[in-house]
DNA sequence: TATGAATGAGAATTCATTCAT
DNA sequence: GATGAATGAATTCTCATTCAT
């Protein structure tokens, strides 16, 4: 009954997904969604729950393994990610208009990203230390960087979706969707570089020459 | 008028703001706004046209300067982009909330992105050409990239704007307000070097060990 | 399982008192009420059957005793009933709530009633024979004064029951309660004076100066 | 389209009454209804409120003559009360129903009830002073007896509309409905002796023998 | 031109009532 | 015999949208 429900908020948002469509998709009857769930934010609330679980569930799978280098951790959970999102569209969906619900549901959401952020500040962590000298990046940065780190996946994800449906409705995957990997690649390679320098303690700074625009930080050689 | 929709539409989203509050917070009749605009579909359309036309105008003005180096070029677009939606969170909130709802307002947005992308398609091929040998990026690869830079930065405006807010109600900008220069150089240290490194021709591949984890493409030394 | 409905008829009213809440309050599921009464409907009948059944009974047992004087039957009819609504303040409810209902229920009440009518005549009767000359009275006027003595009676229980609750919640009754005894010595007062006077054919006509404002009638001295 | 609320109010009661078919009655839309008046309890608050200000209204006319004698004032409050609940039954209905509603409603009405009793009391003083030697009846039972007399006259007046409708739908009155001066008569033979006989500190006493039933007060010659 | 007044269509929610077990 | 599970039908209320002026 969820999935029908996940599928009307993903396709239509909250306020325009009526109770009557969801409880038609569902194959039930109204009274019943109601004997379930007590109110339609109730139901709304309980997708995106179990939406951010699985989300999260599926990262967490992703970085399960120890041991790895840090870009490897991220590598396995953005590709763990674009998969999930590749696997249940619908779902990230009801996600991304979870967020534009006010704060009930969008506190939801943010407790996700801020999994994320925990995730991603541990491997920064880790790849600091894996890179001899940590330059102590300010918690603010870090915030910072996850949240640039989220937005572009999401961003990915969504991307990687629409192309996946530019073939029309025929069921076959259309050849122009780029696949999990090929998106974690992309988003690789957006961004591990940068990260990377980060944590030797190098950094962009404007008004420096092209090319070797970095600047060593106070810890560099 | 689009004034009092704009900020109707950001605060309550589309569906929750009514067209008696729009009228009233303009300041004028309800007919009066269906005599200018068709409908409440088209009344937000033209708000998003005009925030859309808003935001690249501002990203267009930042880049115009020529005979810069790529980053520098894209370190003036990044903090002009941040500027504007610092200064008009409203409309942003808008852009956001349009890409939300199905396909005619969505598809106004994702022009919008479409014209980032050739930005960004530009400053990279002249990153490209600075570097000495590009490494032909596919066309898809490059609108991957671009998504990602956009996602980021949208990412980052939104965590921007959201702490500017946790200073309560009070009219001076929260001390936690990252400032649009810092914003920018977040991004930049985030996403150049990756950027950079992928018109050497240089990529990150999974599988090879972290902290030189780039193998040279094709053109490389 | 009549009880938990009078109860709940009486709090809530016909409509407002829903069968689930019935069913619960009366420990058993809701298709076992509707084995044994087939609507909603018909339990409210049951119900308003039942009480105006205690009520007349109690009445009738209060004016069993014979060869007593008619304003001791009286009495003793009023102290009965009076008795009888502080003691069942519930069932007493639900018969005023039958009264605002349509047809079917009304109709009930409106039999105990007319029971009430058919008591209080005789008694009219035979305080006119004990009066010795008996102004015949209307069937009508018969009609009218016994209408007016239920209706001052069910308003005074009410009265009555209402300072009963004064007292908070409180188990003890509370001090502004006034005794079965004591409500109906005010009824008393109130109409027995009259009643008598038509007994002996004496009746208030308007327009006649005030202290000895009873003519009287054509049986009169 | 009050009358119509009302109306619907009188013959369904509040529950049942929906508001489609008040809008229907009043021959305007629902919307119409609810620009009016906020809500279903509003709509049902304003009928209230109108009709006690109408029969209030009626009933201070009927006693504003001054200089009458206490029987006379009653006698004139009597038959503006009755000639009211004839020609308005509907809005007495909803009175009736008000009763039944919950605090804020049935406030409304005791509100009305306690403006009576104020007059009722008014009233009984003057007779008390026109008595000459006034038996001091305690506050209470004073309430009660006032009580007994509103609950009389609504019993009567119900029972003289439901005689009128015996004549079944057809227009004229039917030749069984007495004339509010009739009811006013029957209630002021039921209750005038009595109050009088109080008044003068007469009072009915249990076993004592019928005829003279009465013990004088302390104040009797 | 600008609007006060009005509405058609549809939303969430509840409840008396019934099967299948 | 008793019930958990399910629903058809209504109800209150809202809102985008339009005339008549």
């Amino acid at each position: 009954m969820l999935d029908a429900a996940v599928t009307a908020f993903a396709r239509h948002g909250y306020q325009a997904a009526s109770m009557d469509d969801i409880a038609e998709a569902a194959g039930v009857s109204k009274p019943l969604v109601y004997l379930y769930l007590k109110s339609k934010e109730e139901l709304f609330t309980a997708c995106v729950r179990r939406e951010v679980a699985a989300l999260v569930a599926a990262v967490r799978e992703g970085t399960r393994q120890r041991g790895l280098s840090a870009d490897q951790q991220l590598w396995n959970g953005l590709t763990a990610f674009f998969a999930h999102t590749a696997a249940r569209p619908d779902g990230v969906a009801v996600l991304y208009r979870a967020r534009t619900r006010g704060e009930p549901f969008s506190r939801e959401v943010d407790t996700m990203r801020i999994e994320v952020v925990v995730i991603v500040t541990a491997l920064l962590g880790q790849a600091a230390r894996d890179a001899g000298c940590a330059g102590k990046l300010a918690e603010r940065e870090v915030s910072g960087l996850a949240h640039a780190l989220v937005g572009a996946a999401e961003s990915l994800a969504e991307w990687a979706d629409s192309r996946s449906r530019t073939g029309l409705s025929g069921a076959e995957p259309s050849p122009d969707a780029p696949s999990a990997n090929e998106t974690a690649a992309t988003l690789m390679n957006f961004c591990w570089a940068g990260l990377e320098n980060l944590m030797k303690g190098a950094r962009w700074v404007p008004g420096v020459g092209s090319g070797s625009a970095v600047a060593r930080g106070p810890h560099g050689p």
